[in-house]
DNA sequence: ACACCGGGTCGAAGCGCTTCGACTCCACCC
DNA sequence: GGGTGGAGTCGAAGCGCTTCGACCCGGTGT
């Protein structure tokens, strides 16, 4: 391996001087410049990441925890994850991937081996254990979504109580005056994780505003479960023609039992889907549907996080506009 | 931050000491043992990552270069991405997440700056670009795949030759003589990606031994993809009545529009899918199916990463043996 | 003419850890 | 009883980089 040292032998000037080249934190004149950075290209040198983090106490990388069920919402956080990379990549920045499963040791670990400089946390619960020890680190850190407490944290997500009236505002214009809600799977709502319940929530308070009638179900994905709840869901309410679902694996399953009573999607009931826009428009049926913007969260939580290394301020709380799209799973309500 | 220094002095005895405490190298007593143990603890003593890296010239890291397209076989490859992760974690690594967007300029970056130990690489080509930096860099690696040349490389895969061969043999087996293949999309054959055309290569030869016709159809995912593949392989042969699906995005489209046509499944038409068991099981027919091992690759990734850490020799390319499970998408061919 | 300033460069002191050689005991053997 | 060897410990020398203070030197203000 190429060093510094043997950069600078080669350019005639002193380490310190191809340091300062490198960083740009104090100037060199151009003469200089150049001969270094054309011994840098002619070496192949590379700085030894961990020379360089043990002399500046920066490491220039980002610990990005994912949860460990690969069994919910996968698209969705592969896609933040890759943007969340690339992101990070075009701030001089990698990131080190930490799964949920060491759990809130993960955060003790990283911040005391200050192995990154700053933290990313997906899948944040309501009352998340990481939180306590986040704040007593110090570590730099952004959550994506939304804890119970958020004094002291910087967060990113979509405004999933908009994204929810958001919907049931479209079907009420629609005149549907009979909603159910397809949930998340019940271990969702029973670790409470925000969003979960916050879209709820909004869909709640728009219903009471637009007098319409919510009925709310978790549901598993596949068909079975799908079955179940969906025949329940006519029983208690016969008049329902609107849905909302909000669990990827569950799309398919209800259109195609929907299909399979008879059902006719937009004619008879309408669906709204939040999912990511691939899902809407892959289904068997071009779903309307608010879009969870993946890239776009994993691109702003890299964003807050690099401006509060630089020590720029940043807003303690970023929720994004949900849009929704109508494509052509809904419409009017049948008289 | 606490450091080595201080846990040496709250002990009493020297730094070296505290560190071979850590690292076993040397026999330490089982008094002077405790009593540094019992330091660290009080303290919350952490190793700091940087200097240890720059002293041991071993970071502990592991890097990972996922493909940057997220709209392939994405569960799969999270799913080896977290096993690659958890893995990595029980034998004291941490997983950088690289994306391919940086492209073959990665491996470079990564070996020169010493950011990791060893490289596990996804996604790759028959003529990986990436491979002649990684044979030139000398640093450690494991593909997952199979490229064209493995000349002194370690490499773990499903072995699709075989898993094709599997598909037929069991179709055949039940009397279809002509079968249909939906393949991944087009852009995956012209990238010449191993997994794919290897998959072919089997279905082929085994084809060629029972004596069973075989159509072989690249397809985008989606419903309105399926459909014009599908009608033109009914097309082109009406007596197909096995197929074979190697497309995620394909299979619930499939099953629908087989449905639409008044094809039952299995009693008109079988249909054997490689993918997850998840999508297996939770679409609208369990289908039979040869499961992707996608934890399994994850973790002999990961082992074969340490068995060369370790300087244990170890096999050049590991192919997992494909196994196929009946469900209840295959039966016997039509009279 | 002198002091002063600041751009440009260098030397040296670490950053916190690993590791090698050396040293001290003490038990053991002929 | 002196030599041997191994177990247990320490000191010191780096690993490759950043960064602070100092130095040199030519231009400026007076």
């Amino acid at each position: 391996m190429v060093t510094l040292a043997e950069v600078a032998q080669h350019a005639g000037v002193s380490a310190s001087t191809v340091s300062y080249v490198l960083s740009g934190k104090r100037s060199i004149s151009a003469s200089t410049r150049k001969r270094v950075e054309h011994s840098i290209q002619q070496l192949g040198y590379h700085p030894n990441a961990g020379a360089r983090a043990l002399a500046s106490s920066r490491t220039n990388i980002i610990a990005l925890m994912v949860p460990l069920r690969t069994d919910m919402y996968v698209p969705v956080m592969m896609e933040i994850a890759i943007a969340v990379a690339t992101t990070a990549r075009t701030h001089g920045y990698d990131v080190l991937l930490l799964t949920g499963e060491e759990g809130p040791a993960a955060v003790r670990r990283i911040a005391g081996s200050s192995l990154a400089d700053a933290m990313i946390l997906m899948d944040v619960e309501l009352h998340d254990e990481r939180l306590p020890l986040l704040r007593e680190s110090g570590r730099t850190a952004v959550l994506i979504g939304l804890p119970a407490d958020t004094t002291g944290l910087t967060c990113v997500d979509l405004d999933f109580e908009a994204t929810g009236a958001l919907c049931v505002e479209h079907l009420a214009g629609l005149g549907h005056r009979e909603i159910a809600v397809i949930g998340e799977a019940p271990a969702v709502y029973e670790r409470h994780t925000g969003f979960a319940e916050r879209t709820v929530d909004g869909i709640r308070a728009k219903g009471r505003e637009t007098g319409t009638r919510i009925l709310h179900r978790p549901c598993e994905g596949g068909f079975a479960a799908m079955g179940t709840t969906l025949s329940r869901i006519f029983d208690e309410r016969p008049g329902t023609t609107g849905f909302i679902v909000q669990n990827e694996a569950a799309v398919e399953p209800l259109l195609n039992l929907l299909r399979q009573q008879g059902r006719a999607v937009p004619e008879d009931v309408s669906v709204v889907a939040i999912c990511p826009e691939q899902v809407a428009t892959g289904a068997s049926v071009r779903l309307t549907s608010v879009a969870i913007p993946a890239q776009e969260m994993g691109r702003r939580s890299v964003e807050q996080v690099v401006a509060k290394l630089a020590g720029r301020a940043s807003e303690e709380v970023e929720l994004l506009a949900p849009e929704l799209t109508v494509r052509e799973s809904t419409g009017p309500a049948p008289a």
